[in-house]
DNA sequence: ATATATCGACTACAAGTGTAATCAAACAAA
DNA sequence: TTTGTTTGATTACACTTGTAGTCGATATAT
């Protein structure tokens, strides 16, 4: 395989709904789009195809359907894709990051005191 | 115009170094762009010109020359940038991707320090 | 003045992407 | 059994992207 599978967009969109629920044949996946995205039936199946040959999927033939899941996890692949982020936008440094997204966006309380959690957890394992 | 740019991964690269200073001429960007990357200088002249088509530099004529320079900003970008990203892989939630990106990075103890106060900031904004 | 180097404009071209349509095989309906 | 339906496989096709090369005009060197 590949290091990097390089998931397009649209791509992402149909890993994503394959992440919360798995397996799940090409029509579980049509039909869970469809509150998100307008895409035609073929569309969708042409997105799995391609995640397939990629090896973002494998699947399990199931009669005639296949049943498709995900190869690689979520949090695996989030936490590559954050730190390309944070690292390309904001030079690696995630304050930053956090002080734009605060700013442009409003922070419940919650965000915070998740955010004060993991900071105290850090400094508990740094001490 | 357009709404949403589209800024592509080598045009990013291009319009970072004008960000870090500008008016330039091409090869002030092609000089600067040698360090990071290993593009022909062909290449980065293509970029600079997809850049103006798409509104996101400008220039004005020196000589025969052009001095290009950024026609949006980097924080108003990076804020949009941002705010996608979570949404797209975090539902829209701040605390899980810092909690991913530590998790996989190692954070400094000014990184730590500099949430700590967003964090004061924010608390104090909002009590 | 003439040759040459250089600039931006235009052209090139394969791979990836968004967005499907067609096709052959298998299954379901009549 | 004949026909229509549904599946994944294959094909389509324009647009974007990465990565330059060519061209005509201008500036520079001799």
């Amino acid at each position: 395989m590949q290091e990097k599978p390089e998931i397009s967009n649209a791509e992402f969109e149909v890993l994503d709904v394959l992440w919360d629920d798995h397996p799940a044949t090409s029509n579980d996946v049509v039909v869970r789009l469809n509150d998100k995205k307008d895409w035609h039936e073929k569309t969708v199946k042409t997105l799995l195809g391609r995640l397939v040959k990629k090896g973002v999927l494998g699947f399990d033939k199931q009669q005639r359907q296949y049943l498709y899941y995900p190869l690689i996890a979520r949090e695996d692949y989030t936490k590559k894709e954050t730190t390309n982020f944070v690292s390309r936008l904001f030079k690696g440094k995630i304050a930053p990051m956090v002080a734009g997204f605060a700013n442009q966006n409003s922070l419940s309380k919650q965000d915070v005191s998740e955010l004060k959690a993991l900071i105290k957890e850090w400094e508990h394992k740094n001490d």
